[in-house]
RNA sequence: GGAGAGGUGGCCGAGCGGUUGAAGGCACCGGUCUUGAAAACCGGCAGGGCGAAAGUCCUCGUGGGUUCAAAUCCCACCCUCUCCGCCA
């Protein structure tokens, strides 16, 4: 969420994101009505002031007459309070509706334009040049007896799978390998719910609700599924405030992710890559706003270590600003080159890490403190937001595409990196 | 799921219906003292809204209610803890 006194002063720049992320938003009338949500709220305070001056007068000894007097003022004032709060209610009510549909400010290097007008900010390894027909992951798993989506369907429907075998050993020696890489960085280690409040889950800039929703919701239950760890480990720390010299403080969630997929039907999908469940192990961090760019530039950075690592060549794109989603102020996505994958392979979405800045944090409540350094007085100093940014460390269904169909061998096996071979204790999977 | 206890400031913890936005302690900040540090002592220090400021308003889990007046009384809900049951 933005702040509301800054509508005015950042007018247009508000009005240029919502139009380069093809937000349909009336930033004017948001405008108006942080006016209007003031001006009844300075009303309602000037009338509780009243009320409580008169009620300050009521300690002393009255005569009955002069007691029945105040009383009935006294009526008459707390049912003016009382209707003016309804008014105030309803107004901020509609703002804080109205503010929800802005999205957070755009980095001024953030490419503008549409999903496809990313721009590529490197490339990292070659893609591999076989000398035999590469085959897609799930032709792959399915000659290795590593997947079985058959009986997932019958299980739990489409778009679920069983992950067997080597396939099983591998997402746990992932989750563990990905760790083991940003540990030495002072990530905390979190296991954390799968499940969260509607509310935790909007607070984050999700919706939990209706036809487009990613998230399911459980039946009888106010909770839902969580898309992704960044929903509990912002909402971890919610209406907290930080010392300075906690900040900044890394996360470093496993947790299971789950996503309806709705509407996602006959895009590019096939096998493991777009599923309804996946484990991932995702870095949340909390810091202060004059750090948030260059924590994003390290998030960013223990990605490309990670997949550098498995030897995988990948892409690392800045997205466009349509494709951005509200939160984020800049995203950068790793993209895995995937040979299986399309015609003749392409890149395919692997890890994405954002800086969300104060926007998730504002309705988080999520502050620190300054230690008043330099400061003359020290005191009267306000507390501040953090920003927050997350990324990808590991996303299992879609890493396991991307090793499986780049490391296949000739005879259908496949050979797992040096980095990873500890983790899964073998150096190849297959031939079967 | 059943029974009981409780939710107060960054943390711990007091709080007769009005004098309590809140005692006390810890932490933190400033000062005195000290070669320096510690200790001791003095002072400051909840969060948030509006406002240039003075100031003013709101907030004692959340939402209702009683009252001229609620952290204090009543109701509902949420959460935590203890015991019992169930269970990986």
């Amino acid at each position: 969420m933005l702040d509301p006194r800054l509508l005015e002063e950042r007018r247009d720049e508000i009005v240029e994101s919502c139009r380069a992320r093809r937000f349909s938003a009336d930033v004017d009338a948001t405008i108006a009505l942080h006016r209007r949500a003031n001006a009844l709220r300075t009303a309602l305070n000037e009338s509780n002031r009243l009320r409580n001056e008169h009620q300050k007068s009521g300690k002393q000894k009255l005569d009955p007459a002069a007691r029945e007097a105040h009383t009935a003022e006294g009526r008459r004032l707390k049912d003016e309070v009382a209707a003016q709060e309804e008014a105030v209610r309803l107004a901020e009510a509609e703002l804080e509706t109205a503010l929800r549909g802005l999205p957070n400010f755009l980095h001024p290097e953030s490419p503008r334009g549409d999903e496809s007008d990313f721009a590529v900010l490197e490339t990292a390894g070659q893609p591999r040049a076989f000398d035999f027909e590469p085959k897609d992951h799930l032709a792959l798993a399915s000659a290795l007896d590593l997947v079985d989506f058959e009986r997932a369907a019958s299980v739990a429907g489409q778009k679920f799978y069983f992950l067997k075998r080597e396939a099983a050993l591998l997402e746990l020696a992932l989750q563990r390998f990905a760790l083991d890489q940003i540990l030495p960085e002072g990530f905390v280690p979190i296991v954390t719910p799968d499940l969260a409040r509607p509310d935790v889950i909007e607070a984050l800039g999700f919706s939990p609700r209706g036809e487009e929703s990613q998230i399911y919701s459980i039946a009888g239950h106010d909770l839902c599924l969580i898309g992704t760890a960044e929903i509990t480990l912002g909402g971890m720390y919610a209406d907290s405030i930080f010392s300075e010299d906690e900040l900044p403080l890394k996360l470093a969630g496993v947790s299971h992710c789950f996503r309806t997929e709705a509407g996602a039907h006959g895009r590019e999908s096939r096998g493991l890559y777009r599923v309804h469940q996946f484990s991932k192990v995702e870095m949340f961090v909390f810091c202060r706003p004059e750090d948030s760019e260059a924590q994003h530039r390290e998030l960013l950075r223990l990605e490309k270590k990670i997949f550098d690592a498995l030897e995988i060549p990948y892409r690392v794109i800045d997205i466009a600003s349509a494709d951005l989603g509200a939160p984020a102020y800049r995203k950068f996505d790793l993209e895995a080159w995937m040979p299986g994958r399309g015609a003749g392979g392409d890149w395919g979405e692997i890890t994405s890490t954002s800086n969300c800045t104060d926007f998730q944090a504002r309705r988080l409540k999520v502050r620190f403190r300054r230690t008043a350094e330099g400061e003359s007085a020290g005191a009267g100093k306000k507390n501040e937001l953090v920003h927050t940014l997350n990324g990808t460390a590991i996303s299992n269904a879609r890493a396991i595409v991307a090793l499986l169909e780049n490391h296949q061998q000739r005879d259908g096996s496949i050979r797992i990196p040096a980095a990873l071979v500890p983790y899964l204790g073998t150096d190849r999977i297959g031939p079967r």
